[in-house]
DNA sequence: GCAATAATTGCATAAATGTGCAACAGTGCA
DNA sequence: TGCACTGTTGCACATTTATGCAATTATTGC
């Protein structure tokens, strides 16, 4: 595992390591549709301008996308992707083709 | 999804979300058996200490677990819980039956 | 054009976090 | 008993991060 792949897979769970994303996360996960942001603050209780930036944070991970509405942004999450990055780790972590012995690689 | 499993979430997703606790994760994913401290702090180029804090914390979220033997301390990866915790979150990403419609829950 | 609404950005700030160094504690061995 | 080794802790420090408020941009509707 090369050092960009790590630190981008450390970015991807750090955008998730947060109380106030992961309910967004969680939030979104509930709606069949779009969601704009306004309707986004209201399940943390921060500022709107905390909420903006929250969404930004989990765009450029690739957990949410968005689409300009007029003049509202409506975000989803990104179910496949995210799962798939979920997933992935997860399989890693059970996989045993990787695995050397102890003390002596 | 209550505050406290939220909070519980959020914060194993931020033991993951560090690059050296990462590639602790994906060193000791590498190894059959269990690894001691000083040996993992190969895999990252910073002080003994601070590799004793980063287990620490991966302790703490249960994503590593250790054994004392003598005066070293083995670690080995939680395996199968940290996959399962991954698993789990997503699935509820992509489960369909949470869903609600938009803008009017 | 003007007011209202949606969202972002600049700024300040407090708190959390990662880090290194030095000192320390615990253990094994000669 | 003294020394080497493994690991932790206290302290200081720099950086990052989360946050709120105020101002700003962009867009809609009157």
């Amino acid at each position: 595992m090369n050092a960009v792949e790590t630190q981008k897979t450390a970015d991807f769970f750090k955008a998730l390591g947060e109380f106030n994303r992961l309910s967004l996360v969680y939030n979104l996960c509930q709606c069949e549709s779009s969601q704009n942001a306004m309707c986004l603050c209201d399940c943390c209780s921060v500022d709107a301008s905390v909420v903006s930036r929250h969404l930004k944070t989990l765009a450029e991970r690739g957990i949410v996308t968005f689409e300009k509405v007029g003049r509202e942004k409506t975000y989803r999450l990104n179910r496949e992707e995210v799962a798939t990055q979920l997933r992935k780790l997860a399989n890693l972590i059970e996989n045993r083709d990787c695995k050397r012995g102890s003390h002596d690689d």
